[in-house]
RNA sequence: GUGGGCGUAGCUCAGUCGGUAGAGCGCAGGAUUGUGAUUCCUGUGGUCGUGGGUUCGAUCCCCAUCGUCCACCCCA
């Protein structure tokens, strides 16, 4: 058997064995989610190309290189999204959701699509699940959305190889500022920049802080502190954001190398990271945004949000499973029906109706293919179900069936037709 | 976008110093004509990722391409 076709690159399939980890993983968020008063928000994976350029910035990689764009029917062009915080503030200034003084919890789940080399935990189409509050100035909301994360992880089991980090980029004064004093100082450095700063200084010199090139570690520990630019409002914020973390009990690294390569964060950045992944550590990043608000025409609406990669955290929990050698959890079917007799199609069928009508919670299944007894109930035993629903030529003439536990030793007994619920249903509680 | 590793059966892999390939697991059947898990036997399996080149002959060598993995970069 040979395929015809193959997936795109970067956008792999998830097969049904896969998918119980991405399953356990939602189900945890959206508890969350719900323990914390956050609604969900659906927005087109498709906007126009514009919407992106301007809230995630130009001068991005994301926006620069990365982006699946193309023009419609009329000539338009659209871009699939990258991320996702740009169009839930189109959607919530289009809804009419920012009245001023009105604050919104919202959050998203979904494919995000970025052109960039696919490896461990990096995928073109990748899973993105994300919350943002709308309305917020205050450090409290910032300590709030942290806190969710720290709780989710918790319900995921991944809180002991989580950690996080925190900086402050200022207010956006503060950031400009601060910017223009880097440049000048990298520029009177520029013969000891290596390539990648030169070419960040005209991008996003904050960057260049965050350079791995031990070449330059002096150059860096010597440029100026964003500290220095902080205004005592900028301050303030980030001190209280770091008292709220203490007073919860939550370890947050202040870095100040923490920069975020999006353009619309100001103020509050985080990232959470693991040791576990290779080179893609981080599994959520976020941090405030006003300003993007500003620019979509909500009038003195904060912002703050973060997303996480949910592929990173499949292989990291399924990292994290093989380390302790978790059994799998079994999924089989509470019954299994098994007809013997070769022409009757029926009765098997009309049998196994009537037990998935009798209780909406059991997993009844029926055996397709003929086959005799003995291979059927293997297959019953392949599939972990706990009970065999029998009909055979006995049964069919008696109007009767038999029901045969698998999961303990117990003897098969045989009821007639219309007892088969209340007989399966004793069987699976004891 | 840059650099490197890898594509052989459904899965995990072996192999052919160039003469069209094997194992384990899986799947199917039987031992057991109406009672599963262990065991044993038998069967099913592959244009050796795709296209081109070199060659009498390519799964093997070369090139391209697609996919995959890793690092850089970037980010979630």
């Amino acid at each position: 058997m040979k395929a015809r076709y193959k997936h795109p690159r970067g956008m792999p399939d998830i097969l049904p064995e896969a998918i119980g980890p991405w399953h356990r993983i939602e189900a945890a968020v959206r508890s969350t989610m719900h323990s914390y008063g956050y609604e969900e928000i659906r927005t087109p994976i498709v906007e126009k190309t514009e919407l992106f350029k301007r809230g995630i910035g130009e001068a991005t990689d994301i926006v620069e290189k990365e982006m699946y764009s193309f023009d419609d029917r009329k000539g338009e062009s659209l871009t699939l999204r990258p991320e996702n915080t740009a169009s839930c503030v189109r959607a919530a200034v289009e809804g009419g959701l920012l009245q001023p003084g009105s604050v919104h919890r919202v959050w998203y789940h979904g494919p995000m699509f970025r052109y960039e080399r696919p490896q461990l935990g990096r995928q073109r189409q990748f899973q993105q699940t994300g919350a943002e509050v709308y309305g917020v100035a205050g450090p409290a909301i910032e300590a709030e959305l942290i806190l969710m994360l720290a709780e989710i992880w918790r319900r995921i089991g991944v809180f002991d190889v989580a950690s996080l980090e925190i900086n402050t980029l200022g207010s956006s004064n503060d950031r400009t500022q601060y910017r223009e004093q880097l440049v000048a100082y990298f520029n009177d450095h520029a013969d000891q920049l290596d390539e990648d700063s030169v070419r960040r200084l005209q991008k996003n010199p904050l960057r260049i802080l965050d350079t791995k090139n031990p070449d330059m570690t002096e150059l860096v520990e010597n440029a100026p502190k964003m500290a220095d630019s902080l205004s005592d409002e900028s301050k303030e914020h980030f001190e209280q954001l770091q008292a709220l973390l203490a007073a919860s009990g939550l370890k947050a690294n202040v870095n100040p190398r923490l920069v975020r390569g999006l353009d619309y964060y100001s103020h509050t950045v985080f990232e959470w990271t693991t040791d576990r992944l290779g080179s893609q550590s981080a599994i959520c990043g976020g941090g405030r945004y006003d300003a993007m608000l500003e620019d979509f025409g909500a009038k003195n609406t904060p912002g703050v949000g973060w997303a996480m990669g949910m592929e990173r955290l499949v292989a990291l929990t399924e990292n994290l499973m093989q380390e302790s050698a978790s059994e799998t959890i079994s999924n089989g079917p509470d019954a299994f029906v098994i007809c013997t007799v070769k022409d009757e199609v029926a009765a098997p069928l009309l049998l196994t109706e009537q037990l998935r009508r009798a209780s909406p919670s059991w997993k009844v299944m029926q055996n397709t293919g003929s086959a005799n007894l003995n291979n059927q109930l293997k297959r019953a035993d392949k599939l972990s179900a706990r009970c065999a629903v029998i009909l055979g030529n006995d049964e069919i003439a008696a109007g009767t069936v038999t029901l045969k536990p698998l999961t303990s030793k117990n003897d098969p007994q045989t009821v007639p037709l219309s007892e088969a619920a209340p007989a399966l249903s004793s069987i699976l509680g004891s």
